[in-house]
DNA sequence: AATGAATGAGGATTCATTCAT
DNA sequence: GATGAATGAATCCTCATTCAT
């Protein structure tokens, strides 16, 4: 049962706190869009804290996956900047609600350690598989362009958060493809 | 009297919310650090909504003035791309603090139709600028440019949100212009 | 199986109700401490309540079969003063434990008809059998000398529960003992 | 206002405290009895274990009060110890409402360290009263003299705490000072 | 204009207890 | 007999907001 309950919380929990825009959400609220009782929500957390960090924990993880799956496929290095991008934008992490809850993370990460550490791993693995691309095509300027290529992608999702339409991810995944051709074009 | 304390509080305001990451501060804190009681801070904005409404205005309307003051000695279109750029990222405006609760405001955006409607000023007016700038050098691309200009603007701001060393905005900066200078280049 | 995981019941529960100085101990917690889960704690005896009286009733009859046992082999009346006061102060009856859990109950009493019935027949019998003792020696001043006997007694009680020694009742019996003496060398 | 609330709640603290016969007293019903709402008791001590402490500590302070006053008037050893033992008994400090939070206290003395301390200097003063009087009437055997008496004074409360009879403490009183005629006359 | 005083509403958390298995 | 699962009830505490002064 627990496994079940857990993923049950978690998912409520991305749910909830993308609606609310902050964690100002109760637990009550979760549990019930959970279907269970606010009670129960304690026993299997142990409080608040850590079912918000269980689910950016189970956000950046998703995502983690999505890439690893990715690059398993990917044999050249452009191939493998390709894979990055496209996991970024893949239905399961670029969903609206999943990137609205993100974003509250991301800004709590300002303040509570363990989500600035969760963040902290996203941002360096995110850095280094990027790196592991663009060294082969760049060479020094390698660094900078992941930078770059990092921050495009989370300014993407700060848009889509904001975004009326149903984000699909494909027009931003696009635009971050064709940028990519230039900077490579101009590193040659 | 009046205009000092709203002033007071609105400095306060920003000040709390970036620090909390969040809107969960109360009344009576953000009283407290602007030096008044917490019925003041009623008496004059009528409840906590209002005061951080009138917080994300002034962040916006102060990042609107600097845009206008640099847009004001630029003669040509490119000169027009690097104030716009020069504002986002001057003094002011990417102070860590500013970032910090502009980006909390950005995520309560989601749900709170008054910050919605801020921000969408906020992003139509970037957006116009860049494109009076783009379009003369860029013609039918301007449009694409201008929306991945801008993400790459906010994206910058959200890893300054999170950076250790009290980010300058310089090295964002010189990377946007960089950047610039790939995209004129190639569309040339 | 019964009467075993009743008795370690009572014993747990003594323990943890010393242990916080009151009867704000969770079931959970005593049947923890007792080798089993919560629901069966209340099966075999019903609730909370049921259990913290068997508690008292389980630490007054332990005292009770000590003062039998002592009564049983005195022949003289000083003989039966001793025993009484021997009994008061051995070591099942004085443990630490135990007295801040009598302490607990003791204090509760006032609210709890139950608890003030185990603790109205403890204070009877203990003055009868004071009174057997004294009577034949103090003839009409036995009753006040059996009571300040029993508030001796008592309060040497209290104080050991604050002790910081491992109170042995050794010194406290002594001091009771010469006490005794000079009660009864002044009647002579 | 302040000081007249919190005697207020102080006083009902001690009322409720005695009643339930444990800490197990809800703020609200605290501030309901002292006549006014739970957030204002809250603001006014904080929480719910110092408004305990502060209860505790007007019961001993009371007291401490009343020995100091019996002891300006008292100009022999003799008198001295009537002062103290009077002062224990004398009415505010021996109402049964008093004596049986005092009670309470003193049990959850053992596992609160605050209360504790309380009680170290309570039993500290009374023994070093005691000592004055005794020494210079008994000598050498003053110290346990004093440990007896105090053992006395404490076995009355604790049996006055479970009186049905309104306990005045005269009769307790009357009952102390025959034994420390006794006392006296032996060790002449 | 300014604040100390006060509270209603609400939220996290705990716990005794029940029940299906 | 024994327990994991589950919850209603209750408690402490916080906070936005009101009001008399």
């Amino acid at each position: 049962m627990e496994p079940i309950r857990k993923a049950a919380l978690v998912k409520a929990a991305i749910a909830e706190v993308a609606q609310a825009g902050s964690l100002e959400v109760t637990m009550a609220r979760v549990a019930r869009t959970a279907g269970m009782s606010a009670p129960l929500a304690h026993h299997y957390f142990g409080g608040k804290d850590a079912l918000f960090e269980a689910a950016m924990r189970a956000i950046l993880s998703e995502y983690g996956a999505a890439v690893r799956s990715g690059l398993a496929r990917a044999d050249t290095p452009r191939a493998r900047l390709d894979a990055v991008i496209g996991a970024s934008f893949s239905a399961p992490n670029f969903a609206p609600e999943v990137i609205a809850a993100w974003l509250v993370f991301y800004v709590q990460a300002r303040e509570r350690p363990a989500f600035r550490r969760l963040l902290r791993v996203y941002h360096a693995r995110l850095r280094s598989n990027l790196l592991a691309g663009l060294r082969p095509l760049v060479g020094a300027g390698a660094g900078a362009a992941a930078d770059m290529l990092g921050a495009m992608i989370d300014g993407q999702y700060l848009r889509a958060a904001l975004s009326d339409r149903p984000a699909t991810g494909a027009e931003a995944e696009a635009a971050l493809r064709a940028h990519l051709d230039l900077m490579l074009g101009a590193a040659r």
